[in-house]
DNA sequence: TGAATTTATTAAACTAGTTTATTTTTTTCG
DNA sequence: CGAAAAAAATAAACTAGTTTAATAAATTCA
């Protein structure tokens, strides 16, 4: 499988104007791409030097299991979106998974450090997911967790259509069965 | 006041040399710098395009206040530390105030970004921010109140110190009577 | 297709943390 | 210094969310 379009007009993107020969013989020397089946573990806690992935087609999320085994979605990266720990190259406590089959482009840390001196957008990715991480804290600490459910819906509906409900529940930091009640609540009032 | 000192002294340690005369110039005319009296608000949740800090001296807070009129720490500055919402230019929801009697420099954000393209280790300050924040965001959804103390003291010892308790609860994320319950429970194992 | 497995629901007892109110202690500053 | 204001402690009633367990519904895949 050697098809690098949707990645190298990522890169076109960023960089605000088309690449140049050598630029795009860079950047696929870099990358690797793979496929996997839904519920494929990509990256493990305990792994040092992981990887960065951006998702080409399909559904990944950054999860960590807690001292009593409970796991915690951090975040989902879908189509064109990317995904991993930026901690690398220390030892990771997170997981990364696939949820759906999935497309996926991987880089080292190396690799990746080196793009984003020459790409500042693609530093830039790293302030913005800071900024929506931000804002996810303060939703998360400020907001009950019903109201944290209906803003997933209004704003990432996609999200609640692609995930099974106990994904959306440790996304939000409550029990599926908790979850449940929610729902079950929303229900009624129709 | 003219002394950039201990921010020359920051920039020469990020680029790892010593800084020329020019870089020295081009540093100094981006930044302005100040005392401001404990509990003085620098930003404001409203204001866009705001500044970003570097402390010098004393202690700040990045918070937010909720719908309901509930104050929520999101970070603590320092010295030697940056604080600031690195969602800018767009309008904030966050306000910034000392805690402290403090010494900050400031930069508008055309000029940081000028800057973290020269001096990439910069740049590198948001991606540390942003494992920061993930940690904290982990730990908040997964541990109790009491085991989030535990942390904050083993970790950042001199926090406890010099912060009121209701600045610390409220970096907790729980209200002031739940925390003084958690000291007084823990006065007592010993 | 249908048996096995995974996911979601419901219920009930429980707990971590909140709210409101009052009192005590500490800090501020004229 | 002493009065006023701010911060911390304590108590009691409350609520958002958990836990455990049993049942129902949906999905998987041989």
């Amino acid at each position: 499988m050697e098809n690098y379009e949707v990645l190298l007009s990522y890169f076109k993107h960023i960089k605000g104007a088309p690449l140049e020969e050598a630029e795009i013989k860079e950047i696929t020397s870099y990358f690797g791409k793979r496929i996997y089946k839904k519920k494929t573990l990509l990256m493990s806690a305990g792994e040092a030097n992981t990887k960065h992935y951006y998702v080409e087609k399909g559904l990944l999320r950054l999860y960590i299991i807690d001292q009593n085994g409970k796991e915690f979605n951090i975040l989902f990266a879908r189509e064109r979106q990317w995904i991993g720990d930026l901690g690398t190259p220390a030892e990771t406590p997170y997981f990364v998974e696939t949820v759906e089959n999935s497309v996926v482009y991987s880089i080292a840390e190396d690799d990746f450090h080196v793009l984003y001196k020459r790409y500042i957008s693609l530093a830039n990715y790293i302030r913005k997911s800071y900024v929506f991480l931000q804002k996810r804290f303060v939703s998360i600490l400020s907001k009950t967790a019903e109201e944290n459910y209906e803003e997933l819906v209004s704003e990432h509906p996609e999200l609640i259509q692609r995930l099974p409900q106990y994904q959306i529940s440790s996304y939000l930091g409550v029990t599926p069965v908790f979850l449940s009640k929610i729902l079950a609540k929303r229900a009624k009032k129709d």
